[in-house]
DNA sequence: GTTGAGCGTT
């Protein structure tokens, strides 16, 4: 079982193997990825890691509001990603 | 600087 996590707050210069490192500490990360801005190629200052559920938790209560690279750590469950409109094309 | 992106296909 597997939770997936969103990570605000994050240094620029945060890549996703910085994520994985960190959150690899409570259990065992599946996936982790630095979101960017596809047009303009510059971080979002976010992310998203999905692990196992246990270690997710962990993680949850250990980073969120912790300090990281400067920046205070924002970390809850992510929501899906279809609950919002996020590619408008014109 | 705050809840992705992939896309002749998950």
């Amino acid at each position: 079982m597997t939770k997936n996590i969103y990570v605000g707050n994050l240094s620029w210069e945060c890549t996703d193997q910085d994520l994985r490192t960190l959150f690899a500490d409570f259990g065992d990360v599946s996936s982790a990825r630095v979101i960017e801005d596809r047009e303009t190629g510059r971080s979002r200052g976010f992310g998203f890691v999905e692990m196992e559920a246990a270690g997710a938790e962990q993680a949850i209560e250990s980073l969120n509001g912790s300090d990281y690279q400067g920046r205070n750590l924002k970390v809850n469950e992510a929501q899906p990603r279809q609950s919002r409109p996020s590619r408008p094309r014109y």
